[in-house]
DNA sequence: ATCTAGCAGTCAAAATATAGGAGTGCTAAC
DNA sequence: GTTAGCACTCCTATATTTTGACTGCTAGAT
């Protein structure tokens, strides 16, 4: 498959991705004549398709009907042509909207993110957020409720986790709690969840009377940190209905496949370091969706990398948008974590910057 | 449409409904009398069905096709003919695992309501809380997290709720949030919500150091008593596409009817007091979505009629085994608020109890 | 060499035609 | 009131034809 093409060839092949994508019937060697070139007829271009087709990067449907990309073709339209597409003002003020407002948990920042990523794409979201384990514990509170619960409230330098009701038998009058809080803190404040894991071994005062409850606090750190269906995040799956083409017994299947957070998590999780952008197609091992495409953007807050977004759709998506998206929102989530989670003037990180490359 | 049936008439046409819900070709006069009647004939069934027509229980697709039943026929079966039917024990026992956890809020509850119902019948589930009202809050704690901003709890007497960060402008050190939470606990503790809201009118007190903080709680218990799309929990969407003859369009709208959580509240909000179970179906002005049938039950927590849960399914759904789910469920959620939620030996409330009528 | 006009060949999709059969409604007899 | 019998309707399935959009090829032009 490791044919160069030439200027011409990449001109041709470009022209029937594009085409495909704008309307999802075959492309015929005329079609490209008229709205592609001037100088060379559609003879001409029909060997060139034939050619094309001859390496993979065209499909026929059958013998005298138009050419349709491959997945190959795709990849080598997104990879060659296809850079960020600037967003439109109305859109900016869309993604604007949704984030104004106050944030005081990631788990909030990544459930608007999808949203906004699906709204404004039409496409379905995924986020999943990884590395828990970089986050550093600020503060732990314990808030006696009932006699014998309690609510744990862990502050972190990317938000706050208050979803953890914990049950002890130990009575939790005022004066347990208060001690509580102290002791708690001088274990755990100003590490990092990773660090604090290894760290619980390490402890074993004889406090009896608070071991029950410290071991409640790294139960539910270690809960946190594990990678699980609870830190998948999708948006919009019903979108995937409207691919035209789709039969309701595809729909069906896509849709089985985003309810399986944790495949979902999977297929978003790229080994490949460094890159900005990744992105797979079709039906190859890492996609379990059929002729679908997925693109997704690694995301940093504070200069640690937090997590991955992502579209889910078709194969003929508008790829340049969803860049464009994927990369606004992620200036706009590293703002929104500078400003309004944390108080700290830290220069907040920005995934890489390149230029827009628009015909 | 005041007819009075005749026990034949009612005989044909409860043989027509259940054939065609258990298996939706339209039922035709001889397979009636193979299955239901061995002492008439075809031609005596035609004139029934004919008859049936004519009232409008029937529809005929085209002339020469079978019968099939009209919304009203449904109706008229449903309200006649069905009652619980009882539970298989594996079911029983799906849905007592998924109960056998420790619940803190009522949203929990309602979450896993949601998904046992969607789980065991197979059909969209959907369940609404109303009238937080008649909640009562037993304390509010507030704990300050980071300078300008606290977290307020409040402990009811049907669960917890702690979602909710506000940020103030005044600087929330410890004295201030141990004075605030005294405070806080005088006004409104042992009132239930609905009492607060226009108590809140009346409170005037000059404490301005607090009033801000003040305001946060009482907006925020506004909040949850207002109607709103908060309220509305649906689960098993995707069940809708499993309906057979469905069109891909179809199922794209009864999709976008469940993304409109506060149509869908109204939807289940049933004006007619005092029923156990109510029932919409068809294109009527109550039911959104298209050849669909609602059936609900009313939920009550220590007496008080916390919300409605409810069935989205196809007109030719198995109502008995949603009726029998939903009423099971009642008996579960009454159980699991009596031990787990409260400390109170209180006999729990449980909707009406009806014979299961099984041939 | 490279391009291109023109034409024959292909094949899906749309349109049309035909046959088959399930089911009813009616009628006349029981 | 029932029912057997038959004519009639009209959906469904299948086969057949027509159409037209493309291509691939070839032979001549550039």
């Amino acid at each position: 498959m490791e044919h160069k093409l030439s200027d011409r060839k990449k001109k041709v092949l470009r022209a029937v991705v594009d085409e495909y994508i704008s309307s999802p019937i075959p492309v015929s060697s005329s079609e490209i004549q008229e709205k592609y070139f001037n100088d060379i007829s559609s003879a001409t271009i029909r060997v060139e398709l034939s050619a094309l087709e001859e390496m993979g990067y065209l499909v026929q449907p059958h013998t005298s009907a138009g050419r349709v990309p491959s997945s190959i073709a795709y990849k080598f339209y997104v990879e060659n042509f296809i850079g960020k597409k600037p967003l439109k003002k109305k859109e900016i003020k869309t993604i604007d909207n949704f984030f104004d407002k106050k944030f005081t948990e990631i788990e909030d920042i990544v459930k608007t993110s999808a949203k906004v990523i699906s709204e404004i794409t039409n496409y379905t979201s995924v986020i999943v957020i990884n590395n828990i384990n970089n986050v550093l514990v600020k503060e732990i509170k314990i808030v006696g409720l009932e006699p014998n619960s309690a609510l744990v409230i862990i502050i972190t330098d990317s938000g706050i986790i208050k979803d953890n009701v914990i049950s002890l038998k130990k009575f939790t009058n005022p004066s347990f709690i208060r001690d509580a809080n102290v002791l708690i803190n001088k274990i755990f404040a100003g590490y990092t969840v990773g660090e604090l894991k290894t760290r619980s071994q390490m402890i074993e005062i004889e406090l009896s009377d608070f071991r029950e409850l410290l071991d409640c606090v790294i139960e539910i750190l270690k809960n946190y940190s594990n990678k699980s269906a609870k830190n998948v995040y999708v948006e919009g799956g019903n979108k995937m209905l409207n691919y035209p083409g789709a039969t309701l017994e595809q729909a069906k299947s896509a849709l089985n496949v985003l309810e399986d957070k944790l495949l979902l998590g999977n297929l978003l999780d790229d080994k490949t370091d460094n890159i900005e952008f990744s992105f797979r197609i079709g039906k190859d091992e890492t996609c379990g969706i059929d002729r679908c495409a997925i693109m997704t953007a690694k995301y940093t807050i504070n200069g640690k990398e937090v997590g991955q977004a992502g579209v889910i759709g078709p194969e003929r998506m508008d790829y340049g948008k969803v860049m464009g998206v994927l990369s606004y929102l992620s200036k706009s989530i590293n703002s929104i974590a500078a400003c309004k989670l944390i108080d700290k003037g830290e220069e907040a990180s920005v995934i890489g910057e390149e230029d827009d490359e628009e015909k």
